[in-house]
DNA sequence: GATAAATTACCGACCAGTCAGTAATTAACA
DNA sequence: TGTTAATTACTGACTGGTCGGTAATTTATC
């Protein structure tokens, strides 16, 4: 009994060889990111993915391979995709700064993307040579991207002289920690959330003040 | 044979029982902290602790008691601490605020005590019970601290007037972010190390600024 | 029916938690 | 103050369950 009507309504075993790398890691990303690496099972991963566990291993070969390619396929293109919507406003520091900030909350933050940060600070030691890929590859990019309209701004007068090495790492700060809260007191507690574009705003209003040129003018 | 020489080389077991919870939470800290908790084994702990699994056992009721202890134990004694020193410079806003954030980095985020962020951080989901504490009785009266400061100055007239709300969680990021990153990418990678001072330093320096009520004068 | 994709059943290493036993300390008695 | 009995801190081998990884088998597709 109950293993009548064979007929058409099972959802038959399909063969999608294309499309399983892809929504394995995204899976994968998902779980590492809720539970952490250490604490993700496998056969979760594929049940999300809707495989079986032997698939996982038709496209990757261990469970660190796994985590290295959520890794890799993970950021680039993204960071690809928000350097150039920046040359859109190389002439003007100020509106390349907004648009960094709150491009970054679009494009990374706040979509599956932004579990990321969260998931590489707590396996950093873990997994040294992902985290120096992602360091090399992600990190010092996005930051050299930061960098550079500060060092325009300074260049054209609309910044004042900033350390600009330091206040780089200082800018990501509130962007990373609305990511991690996002993924980790956010969702277990109820936390009086905090609207990300109000957030964003208050941020940029008040870097834009701290970097003002000359006390008395503009900003 | 073997069992030769008893005399008084034997480094012979001692029994410190006032002593063992602290050592315990203190190694348990430092392993979640590098390895995360799943990935860390009680054999460890209780190795680095200078004891056997089994002492482990006499003192916590398992894995999960000890976890919660570790983050019981650690933090509540320095928050009182800093809430005493910062009423010294009570009626002088910009004064707390720079003591805040040197403060915070000096008894905190630069001890031991400083991965908390990145355990807390990666394991909330895995324990809501534990992050609620952690919310409750250290985030939330931190934040408080920050929001007092900030509400203090802008009614005196120091700071110009903002979202107090908002702002107190920009201004807490800086100063995790510092102390995330000296617990995972600083460890692994050979990152060209910022200076903690001088990171504060541009930071005090860009937040005064940022808040300063009367452009043209004073900061 | 040949080939490739996916599943299922299985293995062995690992580890949280237990417990019978041992060594250190204290108490009792002389 | 020595000897022994009672107590208690501590140990480490053991176990039951879990999970990463593999191999045999089934199912889809051409």
């Amino acid at each position: 009994m109950a293993k009548s009507a064979p007929a058409t309504a099972r959802p038959t075993r399909r063969r999608r060889k294309e499309a399983r790398p892809q929504e394995l890691t995204a899976a994968a990303l998902s779980l590492f990111v809720e539970k952490g690496f250490a604490a993700t099972r496998l056969d979760e991963i594929a049940a999300r993915a809707g495989v079986s566990k032997g698939t996982l291993y038709l496209y990757f070969d261990s469970k660190d391979a796994l985590f290295l390619a959520v890794i890799r396929e993970g950021v680039l293109p993204v960071l690809e995709e928000g350097r150039k919507l920046l040359t859109i406003y190389a002439d003007d520091p100020v509106r390349m700064l907004r648009e960094y900030l709150f491009g970054w909350w679009a494009l990374f933050g706040s979509t599956e993307l932004g579990g990321i940060p969260k998931l590489m600070t707590s396996e950093a030691q873990n997994f040294p040579e992902v985290a120096d890929y992602y360091l090399k590859q992600v990190i010092q990019p996005g930051k050299a991207m930061m960098r550079e309209i500060l060092e325009r701004g300074v260049a054209t007068g609309v910044f004042r002289r900033v350390n600009t090495e330091t206040t780089t790492h200082i800018l990501m700060a509130p962007l990373l920690h609305l990511a991690l809260w996002r993924h980790s007191f956010a969702v277990c507690c109820q936390v009086p959330d905090m609207d990300p574009q109000l957030y964003l705003e208050s941020f940029f209003d008040l870097v834009l003040k701290g970097l003002n040129p000359v006390p008395g003018e503009v900003a």
